[in-house]
RNA sequence: GUAGAUGUAGCUCAGCCGGUUAGAGCAUCGGUUUGUGGUACCGAGGGUCGUGGGUUCGAGCCCCAUCAUUUACCCCA
């Protein structure tokens, strides 16, 4: 006998968790419904070629690749199997697993250009995969939910989007978060400024590690990716820019006198920070956070992060804005930006906090237990009306022992049962078990939907 | 890729210095109660101690290997 086990990084969903989860989906759902995002759906897998080149070298080498049906190693010869995996993987395999939402987005968008209107707002909630190491809040499967704006460079969308990140968690009753935000074109200009062009991801990468390794330990990664003393020098003012936005952008600006490039990103991020606050969010809890630069390389502009505060858990949500991700398709000049919750996540920390209402009400109600064979048969056509009426209402599928019905129904959580036995069949007159205090009601049918409903 | 931790009943875990027949709680099933659950009491089933080798008179325990799980780093939601 095989014992069954699970791909690690991959997990079942009992009912209990499935019902958290639709809320938690609802929820969101909502808002994005509320903010002018409407569904779509596009399929598990991509042609690999539409994947790879998107998420920069580490994201490449997590795409789950899917083998070519059939003999998968046909046209391969031992020389080119010599060449390595690299090499093969584009004759062995033409199809993968989505690695986001995002860029599967951006090929829909392109081959639906003649059908969209623009500016095009959609949403989508599907599991995407990631060959990663599992670990707690990372998953090889996991879901996300997607609001992406397409078509527009308004800075509008870049703001509704913290909108929406506060109101999502405001509904789930997360209330210790912080947005951090950010803008490419600022670490571009950061780079510029230092004279070191194209450098951004060494940088960020390592100015990330400030409050873990402490500013030291910074600098000598730095050295040992060839940033000179001088430059090093140049950057120092750039860690200790702390506080709110507008004491950082004006000592920002002048660090980033010559690059237009970063100008234009402070400037962005000036425009973010007014439309939210004239959108009437005075207070939101965003926080510019210069070293924060995202893998994904698609991202040119502005980009965000979502942190929940008190939770050991990274980053909950993410986003940005991308200008070129359909240029890539043959699409040039649509830029877009968008947001993605990670909902795997932040189930993980929902429940940790303890933040899920009662999923009761979306289980059965009431349970009918039938004494014999005679009952069951009469029970059959009360099942219907009481399902007619809104009541979600089981029958007991074998007219077993009481005992083992009402052991099935307190198991379940089911709130009433109505016991049919023979005396009940002759009058029409029934017991109704309240199984929460033990009550027991005679009681007819249009009593029981009474006392049924009333308690919802 | 790097480093650590852990594998004992369906689940969570005890198991002393290496010593006789490997335990508990929960869960499951049965009974006390053949028309009444959740509480209580009684009882039952359930184990190749991850796997393979080694040391030893003797290994769940020590050593080696291997597999699996998990945590941290990197990266990410």
């Amino acid at each position: 006998m095989e014992k069954p086990s699970l791909p690690k990084g991959t997990r079942d969903f009992g009912p209990s968790q499935m019902l958290k989860r639709q809320y938690l989906l609802q929820t969101i759902r909502t808002i994005f419904t509320r903010y002018g995002f409407l569904p779509i759906e596009t399929p598990a897998m991509e042609n690999l070629n539409v994947l790879t080149g998107k998420y920069g070298d580490e994201g490449d080498q997590l795409i789950y690749k899917i083998l070519n049906s059939g003999d998968f190693i046909k046209d391969i010869n031992e020389e080119q199997l010599l060449e390595g995996s690299k090499k093969i993987l584009p004759k062995i395999s033409k199809k993968a697993l989505r690695y986001d939402l995002t860029v599967p987005f951006a090929r829909h968008v392109v081959m639906n250009r003649n059908e969209i209107t623009f500016p095009f707002k959609r949403y989508q909630m599907q599991p995407v995969w990631r060959a990663d190491r599992p670990q707690k809040g990372r998953y090889c499967e996991f879901m996300q939910c997607d609001a992406d704006v397409v078509g527009t460079d308004s800075l509008l969308c870049e703001a509704e989007i913290v909108l929406m990140i506060h109101e999502a968690f405001a509904a789930l009753g997360i209330t210790d978060f912080i947005v951090k935000i950010n803008n490419r074109k600022i670490l571009t200009g950061i780079a510029d400024a230092i004279g070191k062009v194209g450098c951004e991801t060494d940088l960020c990468v390592a100015i990330d590690k400030l409050d873990k390794i402490g500013q030291d330990a910074v600098l000598a990664e730095l050295r040992t990716k060839d940033f000179t003393e001088l430059q090093l020098t140049t950057l120092l003012p750039i860690f200790n820019l702390k506080g709110t936005h507008t004491d950082i952008f004006p000592t920002l600006r002048t660090l980033l006198k010559d690059s237009s490039t970063g100008l234009k990103g402070i400037e962005e991020l000036e425009r973010v920070y007014e439309l939210i606050e004239k959108s009437g969010l005075p207070n939101a809890f965003v926080e510019t956070d210069l070293t924060l630069a995202r893998g994904l390389s698609y991202y040119t502009g502005a980009i965000f992060e979502v942190k929940i505060l008190n939770v050991q858990m990274g980053s909950v949500c993410g986003g940005g804005r991308y200008d070129n991700l359909t240029g890539v398709f043959g699409l040039p000049n649509v830029s877009g930006v968008g947001i993605s919750f990670g909902i795997d996540r932040i189930y993980d920390v929902m429940n940790e906090l303890n933040l899920f209402p009662s999923q009761d009400s979306n289980a059965t109600k009431l349970l009918i237990c039938a004494f014999d064979a005679l009952t069951f048969e009469h029970a059959l056509p009360l099942v219907t009306k009481l399902r007619a009426k809104g009541i979600n209402t089981e029958l007991y599928p074998e007219p077993l022992k009481i005992k083992k019905q009402l052991s099935y129904a307190d198991d379940k959580k089911i709130p009433f049962a109505l016991l049919i036995g023979e005396d009940e069949m002759k009058s029409n007159i029934y017991s109704l078990k309240n199984m929460i205090t033990g009550e027991q009601f005679n009681v007819n049918l249009d009593d029981t939907i009474q006392k049924v409903l009333a308690h919802a």
